[in-house]
DNA sequence: CGAGTGATTGAACTTCATCAAATAGCGTGG
DNA sequence: CCACGCTATTTGATGAAGTTCAATCACTCG
């Protein structure tokens, strides 16, 4: 576990946690939220750092304090696939199974507040609510992991990446997403989207610059987006509003 | 809801019931159990009946009793992928959401054991051990889900082919596999294996032909095949244990 | 027997992958 | 600050895999 950091606990270590509104955390009665509170365990990440791989025994369940994670599993021969991309906010790991199923990797710098397994399944099956909000999140995790089906099996390289694109800028929206432009930041190299979107860097970059030419985005730096109009952007995935 | 029809519930309803020993009615306590039965709707669908479509309100949760259940999801223009299957002892529908996000229809004579979906969630508030089964199940359903995403974006028609055919002889040998020969009948067509794999129907016929002169599997009337060694077949899909 | 559906086969074409370079960014150290 | 070297990204040329279009074949059901 390279570089992983271990930050002293403070005093009240939730007192100023961006995530404080929007995780499993709000799911809590205060009492609960306490006992959450006293297991949480700051850990800390740098860009590339292996946060579990496939298939090996991993202690913790977590929430995404800040940073990208990317969600991947590989073929024997070496293919890879990114099955899901978290950030803030998002919860992280395999409750129910201590053993993983897929590998997860920091993709920029991550804060996770990490919670030791045995305890956390402890409180889960102590209190009422956590439970529930854990199955939610984890139906929409698979209908988002339905509808990534659709794009890959179904959906032509343009429209890939255009759906990926209208993520990001969906994600980077927080849900009060101005109708028309955006402009974000892509937490992903192009290497990682071809993983993602199941093509070829190659790929990827043709039809960035083809989207870039067609004047529906442009880019700076190689990872600064701008659209112009979200709504061409969604037709050119192919027409959702997911 | 064309040839759906309502059997009358018996008496002793889950007496003789073919997934009693499967389904979810296997983690309840004897009154869980009972209050189960007593809302439990058999229903009737046959070959090619839409049971719900894709973004509508259904009622009902259910077990899939007998038969095969095909879940699709529809681009606007047409293209469809099929993001699962369900077979007897499966069990069917969102809970904590009355709005389907994708289609389900019966592939072959299907029957269901529907519960009302305000009577069945209540239950679920009221028990403990019902909702840690049906989140496990979803759990589950996420891995293999993601699972397919790997197949969908990263392995090519030929390993598509055999794993979906390695795929039903695992469930066709019920766990206990015999790690040899295996015969079994396909639920699905051509087309809606496609619709599975991401292929076209040409395709899958291409690599069934292929898969038949290489000699890893013989096929009688269309639907019944025979495989030599599930081992060989496991290699073709690109050697996955899963 | 004939119609109709589902499956296979063939040929031309598209899209994406592959291989191979060239270019652009970025951080480092002089 | 600039040159250097590294990596990420783009671009080009070619090839292969899978799609598309068009028939043909096979099986089932009246």
């Amino acid at each position: 576990m390279e570089g992983v950091r271990e930050t002293a606990p403070k005093t009240d270590r939730c007192g100023g946690c961006a995530i404080r509104g929007v995780a499993i955390c709000t799911s809590l009665t205060e009492g609960d939220r306490h006992a959450l509170r006293a297991m949480g365990q700051p850990r800390h990440y740098g860009a590339g750092d292996t946060i579990f791989g496939e298939d090996e025994r991993f202690g913790f369940l977590a929430n995404v304090v800040s940073g990208v994670v990317k969600l991947s599993k590989t073929l024997p021969d070496g293919r890879q696939q990114i099955i899901g991309v978290e950030f803030a906010g998002d919860f992280l790991g395999r409750i129910y199974r201590d053993r993983t199923s897929f590998r997860a990797e920091a993709v920029t710098p991550v804060h996770l507040c990490c919670y030791p397994r045995a305890r956390f399944e402890a409180l889960v099956a102590a209190t009422r609510g956590l439970e529930e909000r854990l199955f939610r999140d984890a139906l929409d995790e698979l209908d988002s992991a339905r509808e990534w089906m659709v794009l890959l099996g179904r959906q032509s390289a343009r429209e890939k990446v255009a759906r990926f694109l209208q993520m990001i800028a969906r994600r980077n929206a927080g849900g009060c997403g101005p109708a028309l432009g955006a402009r974000f930041e892509l937490p992903l190299s192009r290497a990682d989207m071809a993983d993602f979107l199941g093509l070829t860097v190659e790929t990827v970059s043709r039809q960035m610059t083809r989207l870039k030419t067609e004047g529906l985005i442009r880019i700076s730096n190689n990872r600064i987006i701008e659209v112009e109009d979200v709504g061409d952007l969604e037709a050119a995935a192919g027409g959702w509003a997911a």
